[in-house]
DNA sequence: CACGAGACCTGTTCGC
DNA sequence: TGCGAACAGGTCTCGT
């Protein structure tokens, strides 16, 4: 599921709280439950619970796909994978269904992982770069500009639309966001990235940014039963827009297979560069 | 090393 | 209505 922007929006809901929860900075931890084990990638149970019972959660953040709850001398790592979810509920007497890790909050709260499909995974280290040590840089990164993204993409054979998801080479591109900034920038899905130019560069750079703002500002998409009050699914110009019209020309929006992912672009307004 | 297929999982939707 | 196939926001591993 969740791409960046889904991300941020559940981390910038858990730092602010509303009305139906206070905010999660601050809080302590009083009690821990397991309910699936292979979600605690690192380290073992035991030691997963020493090390965070009774710890207070001081910071909040985002890398990639990643979010990091830092307390004094560790980092919790979480990635939502597919289907994954983190909120807070007020403590209740029965779990609900797919929950898998529950942090019990000394103020009557439970912070929840909950993921049907049990792809999500968390870490407890005290260096997160153990785990986030190869994630490429954010593509909100001001060090990271035309001149710059044109040259790690000429670097590169392998196609755009896989490379996009490769989170070596930019950290936050899903199959959402990767298929719809290819749109905005008019670069077919295919294109070796070697073969993009330094204006097309700096245009896809700019498209991604784009997209993932637009992606933030309308708190991430909400898709199938996955839903998490976003919006941003009604602004798709592509993605799951197989046959429909392409916002731009009109044209007929395709649907391929590129790395065994599902890859919608315009074939007129993303011509075939080979 | 690069690439593709398969694995990990559950749930929904599609086609017959 | 029923049933199997296809598909889903991600990433890792294995074989060629």
């Amino acid at each position: 599921m969740p791409e960046l922007p889904e991300v941020q929006t559940i981390v910038n809901g858990l730092i602010r709280g509303d009305e139906s929860h206070p905010s999660l900075q601050g809080s302590w931890i009083r009690g821990i439950e397991i309910l699936w084990m292979k979600t605690i990638q690192y380290p073992g149970p035991d030691e997963f619970i020493n090390r965070l019972l009774n710890q207070q959660i001081l910071l909040i953040e985002r890398r990639g796909k990643f979010i990091i709850i830092r307390s004094r001398e560790n980092q919790l790592l979480i990635h939502l994978r597919m289907s994954g979810d983190l909120f807070l509920r007020p403590r209740t007497l029965e779990f609900a269904k797919h929950d898998r890790l529950i942090l019990m909050l000394e103020n009557g709260y439970d912070l929840v992982f909950n993921d049907p499909r049990k792809f999500g995974r968390v870490w407890l280290v005290g260096d997160e770069s153990e785990v986030l040590g190869n994630l490429g840089p954010e593509p909100f990164d001001s060090d990271l500009n035309e001149t710059v993204f044109y040259e790690k993409l000429s670097k590169k054979k392998k196609q755009i639309k896989p490379l996009l998801l490769d989170q070596t080479f930019l950290a936050g591109l899903g199959n959402i966001y990767s298929d719809e900034a290819l749109f905005l920038a008019g670069i077919h899905p295919l294109t070796r990235a070697d073969q993009i130019s330094q204006e097309k560069a700096g245009k896809l750079l700019s498209s991604i940014r784009k997209v993932l703002l637009e992606g933030i500002q309308n708190h991430g998409a909400s898709i199938d039963w996955v839903y998490r009050g976003g919006e941003f699914q009604t602004l798709f110009r592509v993605y799951r827009r197989t046959g429909l019209s392409c916002p731009t020309c009109g044209d007929e929006i395709q649907r391929i297979l590129v790395g065994q992912r599902s890859t919608h672009f315009c074939p007129h307004c993303q011509p075939n560069s080979h």
